[in-house]
DNA sequence: TTGTACGCGTTATCAA
DNA sequence: TTGATAACGCGTACAA
C-alpha cells in the first residue's frame, strides 16, 4: 500500500480511500492511484483489513456432522483441516478466469494453500498456483505430475481388480461403459480414458474379449447402452460401468426383454458413491470411490507442506473399495443366447 | 491477552508462549496463565494471529463451477457470498458440543456470522449464536422463529399443491410417505411432521382420503411401503413421497406384481433434488427443492445483517418447483381393483 | 525463564 | 479533498 502511495505521490490513506471508496477523491488522483495499483499488481491484504476493520468478511456454514448431506470428500477435507487448526473455505472458480481467481486468492492472503477438485489433464489452476508459489494438492492428476502433490483414485488397479473378479467367475466377454465428456466443460477429465486403457490392458492380459463404450451423461444413455450391447456385443456376460446415469436405463431395458440380472448378465459399478448401487434392484455391486480417504489424505498432505515439509511429493493412489454387495454378480452363464436373442 | 497477562501477573508474551507452546514456561506460571485463560474465557484472535504470523491457516477448496458436484445449496451459498466480497468457510459441527464450537467460531474472529443447515425444532446452535450476538440465518426453522432470519422450503403450500394436482386428475385415495427420524441424530427435524400435517389438512379440505406412513431411511423402506399400502391402503391410487430411499423399492415391488406406473398408480416426489426422479422408469414427477434459491437468499440475508441492516427478519418460504416431467402421473384409474388384488 | 517493543497491512479518527 | 497516526491483537527478536 505504501508503495502504491509513493508511486502515485499520495499518502497511504488516500490509497485506502480509493480502494474502499470510503471517501471522495479527486478523479485525477484516483486515476493515478489506480494506475499505480495496476502497475504494481497490488491487492489489498484481507487479513490486515479484517484486523483493522474488526470484520473478517467470512461466513461460516455450520453443518451437523451426523448427516452426510455434503459431498463426502468435501466433508472429510473440512473435518481433517479443522482437526489440525485450519479452516476450509469454498472457492468456486470459473475455468475461464482461473488466472485471476487463483492469484487473488493467494495475494489477498485469504488462503495459504489450495486443494483442487476435478483436475483435468492440463489444468490452468496448477500453472497459476505454481506461479504464485502457493502450496497445493490435487485431487486427481494432471498429465505431468513432476514434483506435484496429488491423491487420486487408483483407476488402473481398481479396473484390473473388477475385471479379475469377473474373470474368476468365468466371464470371458466383458463390456465397459464410461462417460464421454467431449465437448463438455469437463473435457480433458482423465478418469474415463484411464479406465478404458486399464480395461484394454487387463482384458488382453487375461485373454478376455473386452468391448468398450463411451456415452454422454444423462439418463438416456442407459437405454442407448443396452441397444449398443445388444447390437454390437451380444455375447457380453458382464458389464463394468463407470457411468453415473447409465445403470438405470440399462437394467430397465434388459428387464423388459427378460434378461435377468445377475443370472444372464452381471453388472458392477466402478468409482461411484457407495450408495449409488444400493437403490437398484438387484443392488449393483459397487467398487466405491474412497472419497473420505482422499479428502483426508489430500488435506493432510497440504497441511504438511504449509508447515514446511520438504518431503518428496505425496503421490498417492487409493483403489476403490471392494463391493459390499454382490447381488448383481453371478458366474458367467454357460450357453446363454446372445442378448440379441432376447425378445425386444 | 493483556487481561490474561495481568490476571496471571505475567507479561503478554508469556501468555503467547503458553498459548502456542512456543517457548518453555515454568509449570507454575503456565498453570496460573491457564487459569486466567479459563476464567476469562479468552480465545486467541485468529485474524491478528494470521497477520502477525503471515499465515492465515486457511485452505481453499477450489472447485470448478461447471460441474455440480457439491450440494447445490452449498455451492449457491458460496457463490453468492463471493459475489459480495465474502468467503464461505465450512464448519462441520458435532451436535454434542455445539456450544463450544459456536463460541469458538465467533470469539476467535474467524467468522462474522453463520448459516445453519439441517435446523431442528430446538437447535442449540441458535441459542449459542444468540448468546454470542452473532448474526445468523437458518436454512429451515426452529419452533420459535420470533425475530429470527430464516429461509425454508414452503412445505405447506407444496404439499397442498401436490395433492391438488392429483385431485385434479381424479385421485381420491392418496397416500403419503415421509422419513422417520426418530431415534436418529436428525430426530427433531421438522420437515416430515410439517408435511404430514399439511397433507392431513389438505386432504380434509378437498375431501380426499389420505393415508400417511413414516418409514426410516434405507432402501428396505421401499418394499416395506409397498407391503403397507397393499395391506392397509389398497385403494390408494396415488403416492406422495418425501422419502429419499423408498421409491426404488416401491416401484420394484409394484412392477413385480404387475402394477403399472402411472396407469394403476401415480407417484410424485416432494422436496427432492431435481435429478432424483429422473433415474427411475418411468421418471418420477418431482416437486424439486429450491436448493440454489435457498442458498442464495440465505446468504444475501446474512450479508445484509452483517452490513448493519435493521430490517425486520427475513422469513422466506420458497415452494418447490413444479415437476418438469409427469411420466409417473396419470388420471386416477376408475374401477381399478385394490392393490391387494394384484398377484403377489 | 520472562519481559519489552516492534512489526504485520490495513482502517479509521482527527486535523489540516 | 488529503495526510498523519493511532489502533487492531498477536508473534517474536532481543534483552534482561
Amino acid at each position: 500500500m505504501q508503495q502504491v502511495a509513493d508511486r502515485a505521490g499520495v499518502s497511504i490513506s488516500t490509497v485506502s480511500f480509493v480502494v474502499n471508496g470510503t471517501k471522495p477523491v479527486t478523479p485525477e488522483t484516483r486515476e493515478r492511484i489506480q494506475e499505480a495499483i495496476d502497475e504494481l499488481g497490488y491487492r489489498r491484504n484481507a487479513v490486515a483489513r479484517a484486523l483493522a476493520s474488526q470484520r473478517s468478511r467470512v461466513i461460516a456454514l455450520l453443518f451437523p456432522l451426523l448427516e452426510h448431506q455434503l459431498n463426502p470428500f468435501v466433508e472429510a477435507a473440512a473435518t481433517a483441516a479443522r482437526a489440525k487448526g485450519y479452516n476450509l473455505v469454498l472457492w468456486p472458480i470459473r475455468n475461464d478466469n482461473a488466472a485471476a481467481e487463483v492469484t487473488s486468492l493467494i495475494k489477498t492472503g485469504i488462503a495459504d494453500g489450495a486443494l483442487l477438485m476435478e483436475v483435468t489433464l492440463e489444468d490452468e489452476r496448477v500453472t497459476r498456483l505454481r506461479e504464485a508459489a502457493a502450496p497445493f494438492v490435487l485431487i486427481g492428476r494432471t498429465r505431468d505430475t513432476e514434483g506435484i502433490d496429488y491423491v487420486d483414485i487408483d483407476f488402473e488397479s481398481t479396473t484390473a481388480r473388477a475385471l479379475a473378479d469377473l474373470v474368476a467367475l468365468g466371464h470371458r466377454e466383458v463390456s465397459l461403459v464410461v462417460e464421454d465428456n467431449d465437448g463438455t466443460p469437463l473435457s480433458g477429465y482423465a478418469p474415463p480414458p484411464r479406465v478404458e486403457q486399464a480395461f484394454a490392458d487387463a482384458a488382453l492380459a487375461s485373454g478376455v474379449h473386452g468391448f468398450s463404450v463411451r456415452l454422454p451423461r444423462g439418463p438416456a444413455s442407459g437405454e442407448r447402452l443396452a441397444e449398443i450391447l445388444i447390437a454390437e456385443a451380444p455375447r457380453t456376460t458382464a458389464v463394468i460401468s463407470m457411468h453415473r446415469d447409465a445403470n438405470f436405463g440399462l437394467t430397465n431395458v434388459l428387464r423388459r426383454r427378460g434378461v435377468v440380472v445377475p443370472r444372464d448378465l452381471s453388472i458392477v459399478m466402478l468409482s461411484a458413491p457407495e450408495s449409488a448401487g444400493a437403490v437398484l434392484d438387484p443392488a449393483i455391486a459397487t467398487y466405491a470411490q474412497p472419497a473420505e480417504e482422499l479428502g483426508r489424505l489430500a488435506t493432510e498432505a497440504l497441511i504438511a507442506r504449509l508447515e514446511g515439509s520438504q518431503a518428496p511429493p505425496t503421490q498417492v493412489l487409493v483403489p476403490c473399495a471392494a463391493p459390499s454387495t454382490h447381488a448383481s454378480v453371478a458366474p458367467a452363464p454357460s450357453g446363454r443366447p446372445g442378448l440379441d436373442a432376447f425378445p425386444a
